[in-house]
DNA sequence: CGACCGTTTGAATAGGGTCAACAACTGTGG
DNA sequence: CCACAGTTGTTGACCCTATTCAAACGGTCG
């Protein structure tokens, strides 16, 4: 059930909310008015989905906040989740991409607000502010980036290293530091993780259980901390066997 | 070896060469002079490098002639194929992705031949003919999709698939029709498509073997022909297991 | 012709996926 | 407040795929 079309206006945009934000920072006041009057906003439940594989891609989204998981589903319904999408950050940019349709759905990982902008708007806001058109360029290429990273990481590491890279990045992206060390912040489930580093929710199971028994990290029912994340660096770049 | 240095200007450059290639399609012959009149042309030997990775991004370049693999290399010396570069392709373009190394090394699959610009120029060309702009950033979002796609693929399927997935996409992209079936059009060993899917040359060896005795595709040193593409997308399409 | 590179093939091993059962927790409704 | 259903997580046993190790073969090239 996509959420796109189920958004309630908020009475109020304000320019602070965006002004300090990658893709709009030194935009004009003006500027800024302009862009946030054209944007919708939309709260978004928690599991549901802000836009879906193979639907027409009729907007973009700013994840105002919350946590969005971008997942792509294969014919046979096994899922990758590609990436988290963290709060200031854009999605659903199948316009810069030239394509029709977004490639992977996207859903909330918890309660979120986005805004929403007309796909059309896309070439209007890059030509019009080009520092827009300059950080969406970037952003794209940071994402071919860590996707090949992410295909490297796939093809010569095994899978307790996979396991170990992806908890270590999300702890960086979304890590809150506590008592117990750094707390990723949103409910994510073994199946997540297996999901996110092409295992089984099994082997996560079991890595994490070790892992805690050493006091690498604490976890629990959808919620994993991670206690010595430099302990948890070294199992991660520890040598690959195959090539 | 680097070759980036050791090229030789060609004493002329044909705006032909060029014109109908994607990035500088529609440009005017004015246009398409001053492009090549910044442009240097060089020859690359075979298996020497035309960047390599880490290097700072000092120029970005097109194919002319020839294939090139874009290889990663990990801290630990193993090395992934992340895609085949055919005529006619930019490669190079770190300033795209405002990074100021190469990502990755480029090697000539074959002996080469490669126009070579500054890039400083990279911005130039971009904000002065549009569609050169529009164009490469088609591009890269196709590259991120293939990436995604690979990571997909990594994840849920079996080494059989990725495999058979992977001939194919070299067939489509560069293969050759013969008596036979499709050749894939450049010296390619059971490594390099090891490399290419993250299995063991080994492992390659052993299903091209298999395939061969089923009339699926012919092979020979640095030599595949897909002798029935059909059977082969079957294969490739069959269900995994894990999950 | 000899050295080397790419390839083939066999045998042994192990990483991790599959199957199965259960335990713990959350939330719901009576 | 408790019973029950539905998730999510744990753990053991088994087995299979693909890697590892080892050896040998056949073109190719200097």
């Amino acid at each position: 059930m996509p959420a796109s079309l189920s958004g309630e206006a908020v009475t109020q945009l304000d320019r602070s909310l965006i002004a300090e934000l990658p893709p709009f920072q030194g935009l004009e006041p003006a500027a800024l008015d302009h862009v946030l009057g054209e944007a919708r906003s939309l709260r978004v439940a928690k599991d549901a989905a802000i836009f879906e594989q193979e639907e027409e891609a009729k907007n973009f989204f700013l994840l105002l906040d919350g946590h969005v998981r971008v997942v792509k589903t294969t014919p046979d319904g096994q899922q990758v989740i590609v990436r988290y999408i963290s709060c200031g950050e854009l999605l659903g940019i199948a316009q810069a991409l030239g394509l029709k349709a977004y490639p992977a759905s996207a859903i909330a990982a918890v309660d979120c607000v986005v805004l929403a902008w007309p796909g059309r708007l896309w070439s209007d806001f890059s030509t019009r502010y080009p520092s827009f058109g300059a950080d969406t360029y970037r952003t794209v290429g940071a994402r071919l980036q860590e996707a090949h990273t992410r295909v490297v990481e796939m093809s010569t590491e095994q899978v307790e290293q996979r396991v170990a890279h992806g908890l270590l990045r999300l702890a960086n992206q979304t890590g809150k530091k506590t008592q117990e060390g750094v707390l990723i912040d949103f409910p994510i489930s073994r199946q997540d993780i297996a999901e996110m580093t092409g295992t089984t929710l099994h082997t996560v199971s079991r890595l994490l259980s070790a892992w805690e028994a050493d006091g690498l990290v604490r976890s629990g029912r959808q919620k994993v901390t991670v206690v010595e994340p430099h302990r948890l660096f070294l199992l991660a770049g520890g040598r690959a066997r195959k090539g």
